[in-house]
DNA sequence: GCGAAATGGGAAA
DNA sequence: TTCCCCTTTCGCC
């Protein structure tokens, strides 16, 4: 579940049942018990995704949420179901519930340690502009926007991330996958858009041309918007899927992402897989030639 | 019942 | 690069 859309539709759903309440926070697993107690009671001001990272402000004292491999959320309206496997951390309020599962990091943190954070994370294709970005930043460290956020013409997130992998040799496969370049991007977006872009995994970030970056982040950041309306990665165009009309079909949803062996869905050669830094990465060696 | 894998990342070496 | 952590689910005895 958990690229960047993930956290910006959870942040969304968070905002809208929690946000201007007081929110009882526990931990019924135990492992987060003496950080829900710092939160436990206090009125829960908003809640912010960047990249892959959750933010939820109880005033001055900030939650950081990263959900890691195999972290989730669960919420829902109503009272709370009894808690069953390791809730990490649990909120209840008026207007209902969530529990929290598995994450990497769940901890209180504040406004300058989420600023150094911050600081560790390219633009987020969700996130339009250095502008918002700044604005972000500063709603979360409980300032008012500051007078770099204020001025207008500040570069496009776009351009940041363009300057970034014009200077390294590292393949845009793994560059792709690095969260100081680009924000948010994990394991399915970056195969996909590769796909959809028709580039080499390995071409070095400073031969992609300022072209190709451009028509990529476009393209990357149209199916994380659409990722975060509809909860779930498509990235498959209507004419390249078996079936044209209904639901999308998980086994259609993807051109290379986990289709190791099966044929590319436009040339028809075996989809490759690769290992990459750790993880694996899915190509057609024909339609993604150097 | 057991092992492996999963959309991630930080620290150690 | 390798290890380690987080939790659930699924395939295979």
């Amino acid at each position: 579940m958990p690229e960047g859309h993930t956290l910006h539709r959870l942040a969304r759903a968070q905002r809208d049942r929690f946000a201007g309440r007081v929110v009882a926070v526990s931990s019924p697993q135990g492992r987060f018990e003496a950080g829900a107690a710092l939160v436990d009671g206090r009125r829960l001001v908003d809640v912010t995704a960047y990249g892959k990272h959750l933010f939820a402000a109880f005033g001055d004292r900030i939650v950081h949420v990263h959900l890691g491999l195999f972290g989730r959320v669960v919420e829902g309206p109503g009272d709370p179901p009894p808690p069953i496997g390791a809730v990490r951390m649990r909120w209840v309020a008026e207007s209902g519930w969530s529990d929290l599962r598995g994450p990497t990091a769940c901890e209180v943190l504040s406004p300058p340690e989420v600023e150094l954070i911050l600081d560790r994370l390219g633009p987020d294709p969700l996130r339009p502009s250095t502008q918002r970005l700044l604005q972000a930043r500063s709603s979360l460290a409980g300032r008012g926007p500051s007078s770099e956020a204020r001025t207008s013409a500040r570069p496009l997130s776009r351009d940041v991330a363009c300057a970034r992998i014009a200077r390294s040799r590292a393949p845009i496969g793994g560059l792709l996958m690095d969260q100081r370049v680009i924000a948010g991007v994990g394991n399915v977006y970056r195969a996909e858009v590769l796909f959809r872009r028709r580039l080499d995994p390995y071409l070095p970030g400073r031969d992609v041309g300022r072209e190709r970056w451009a028509a990529l982040w476009t393209d990357l950041g149209g199916l994380m918007r659409q990722g975060v309306r509809t909860g779930r990665i498509v990235t498959t165009e209507r004419a390249d899927r078996e079936r044209s009309s209904g639901r999308v079909r998980a086994e259609d949803a993807h051109y290379v992402y986990r289709r190791t062996g099966l044929p590319c869905r436009v040339c028809g050669s075996p989809i490759v897989q690769h290992d990459l830094a750790g993880r694996k990465l899915y190509f057609c060696a024909v339609c993604q030639a150097p």
